[in-house]
DNA sequence: CGTATATTGAGACTTAGTCTCAACTCTGGT
DNA sequence: ACCAGAGTTGAGACTAAGTCTCAATATACG
């Protein structure tokens, strides 16, 4: 997966240089959603010596790219999902951080709506669910 | 409607105090999305005296009551939007910042569907729509 | 009216993210 | 293989957002 990060930065014409490198295969280790604290935690605890912008930088790169997205917790910060480059959604386990992506399944159609009732022209949209995955529907929530 | 913010705070049993009051007006008289910054920045304009961590407070307490609720903008941002206290989303101005309410209008098919395709138990979701209002749809982006 | 208690403001503190800049390192051309 | 120039980097200062503590104060209720 690391790999497949680093072909879609060459093409998109950056750099692959050593911090990216390292950092993309910090992202692919991990699963579910992550902090850009966590990523820079990472890189820390395995003295890469890569810096705070360093790691903003690439995340704001690949969110560009869409190979990451960014995604708003309940409770307010804010994180990463490395995905498709596909327009989709995200559905968050509260309980264990897992990801899995839902495709449009009728969202347009309630945007669409949304839009004939209000006169809005609707731009774009950000549709995130979260619950319990199911894994995790049987054990204690963590939190 | 700041009445409105007041009653709903003394229904929740907490003390109706003078910041409460004066943030209450605040409020009722921006219309629209805002951020704690821009209340901050309203209090201190015509020096109420009023602590950053009094703000921050009330703005908790409101979400917590349902009587705003918080917005994650595109670029990242948090802001606050006061609403009737029923579950629905919100149509964003990227432009002027005007909020229109939409009801589920057809969400909740998409979290069922979504909840069977991938076996997860959805506890909540969260739909913002961006676009640009009826009046904004003529006239320059403000950018 | 008085008292117990919730609330307050100030400011230190934390966390998230941005910016600048000199040093470095890719990459494409030779 | 080498070089030059442009893209990228890390350090750390900086800004913004939000939390926490605590002594002082204001409120609500009897």
């Amino acid at each position: 997966m690391a790999q497949e990060l680093l072909e879609a930065l060459d093409q998109a014409g950056v750099r692959l240089t050593g911090p990216r490198r390292e950092l993309a295969a910090l992202i692919a280790r991990r699963n579910g959603h992550f902090t850009a604290a966590d990523l820079l935690a990472d890189a820390e605890q395995r003295n890469l010596g890569i810096g705070r912008a360093t790691v903003f930088r690439l995340l704001e790169l690949l969110a560009d790219q869409n190979l990451v997205e960014r995604v708003d917790l309940p409770d307010g910060r804010h994180a990463y999902v490395p995905c498709e480059p596909s327009h989709h959604h995200h559905l968050v386990c509260v309980s264990c951080g897992a990801i899995s992506e839902v495709d449009d399944c009728g969202i347009d159609a309630v945007t669409a709506e949304a839009a004939r009732r209000s006169g809005f022209e609707i731009q774009s949209h950000r549709l995130e669910l979260f619950g319990r995955c199911p894994r995790c529907t049987n054990v204690e929530p963590r939190q």
